[in-house]
DNA sequence: ACCTGAATAGAACAAATGGTCTAAACCAGG
DNA sequence: CCTGGTTTAGACCATTTGTTCTATTCAGGT
């Protein structure tokens, strides 16, 4: 394994532990057994570790919507990316529970992750349009009400780590099936009848909290 | 004005601008015109500081619902205390910008606030029974989906503000309304038809973004 | 064997930070 | 006008941090 891939490995082990501020170049390097100066000499900017980390979450997600767009519209391929979504942030957790700090530290990640979310609420936009013309989603009740659920999804989506951080008490598996269950709730009572039949089991798969 | 409530005024404008970690005592300090040294002794831990802002947000969300729980359950009173909520969270916002960061820093504010959530869960879980009684509120589709629709509505409000710190353009007034709305638009579906006729006024009041 | 460029260790540095300490200034009450 | 506690300014200190720099080592090609 090259030099600067285990330096990625184990900053985000270290991130993902401890957040990115209180870890520095040299708690990394300590941490591998190499020294801070060599450590630099492979990121001469310490905000590149963090950046690169990013990048390698955007592009997994990628690949999960890449996988999935081709499967047809339904409350399964929704199941489908919710889960695999979450288990991707969750590896790359420290961004989100650093979020604003990271961004605000970072402008080039910002924009990136600014132009991303437009296009990723135009591709569930589209999702949503594909599961109204399958007879599964529910057409809007008043007008901009399927924006609001984006917004929701995605808020919940960006944040639902945050919050686990903080109150959940029990284990990482728990963790990730309890908030898939409370984003998916969230479009139940805009389904279709038969929609809601195919997801409730889902969203009654009892787990704790 | 004492001198130690010109510390926190300054301290809280600050933080709110430019986050805890960048604003150091020194800052603080030059900002207001005074020696760090003279800021250390009216606080001689830096994390006072941010312990009593907390406790003055949670004093002022107290007022909110201590006027607001002898008001007969109908969606008026919820979008009333939807509004000074985010008002006052606004007012206060480094603290929900850095969430995640400040809970870990200080232990006792993390204890105070989970304790705090479950109490004001049982809250929302009270109002909610109030609005099905008055026949505002659907009955559960299935077990626990109030109880998700509760953890929906922590989860966005206490996060709304880091969501549109990165995304969010335009004035605070909009802002504060845009996500008031989102926020409302959760317990939209759930409503009777008499409730739905109630908050759709409020989710239909159109603005930016 | 020798050369060359990449990789590594570790010293060095300047800047910043939280906190302490000392001495001066201030300001009521006698 | 004294006095004793409170408030303030500023020096001081130990520590940490990101970054640079200088040697030294290593590995592969000739």
């Amino acid at each position: 394994m090259r030099t600067s891939d285990r330096i990625l490995a184990t900053a985000l082990h270290l991130f993902n532990l401890h957040g990115t501020d209180s870890m520095t170049v040299r708690h990394i390097a300590r941490e591998m057994g190499i020294s801070h100066g060599n450590l630099c000499y492979h990121f001469p900017r310490t905000e590149d570790i963090i950046q690169q980390l990013y990048l390698n979450l955007v592009a997994e997600l990628n690949d999960v919507f890449g996988q999935l767009q081709h499967q047809p519209p339904g409350i399964p391929t929704l199941l489908d990316s919710l889960r695999l979504t979450f288990a991707a942030q969750y590896r790359y957790r420290f961004l989100l529970l650093d979020f604003v700090r990271i961004m605000r530290r970072l402008p080039a990640v910002q924009a990136h992750f600014r132009q991303l979310y437009t296009q990723r609420r135009e591709q569930l936009r589209g999702a949503l349009n594909g599961l109204r013309e399958a007879g599964i989603l529910l057409p809007e009740q008043y007008p901009g009400q399927h924006d609001q659920l984006i917004a929701q999804f995605y808020l919940l989506g960006d944040f639902w780590i945050a919050e686990a951080e903080i109150l959940f008490e029990g284990s990482e598996t728990d963790k990730l099936a309890y908030y898939a269950r409370v984003a998916a709730g969230l479009i139940y009572p805009h389904l279709t009848d038969r929609g809601r039949q195919e997801l409730l089991p889902f969203l009654t798969s009892a787990a704790p909290q």
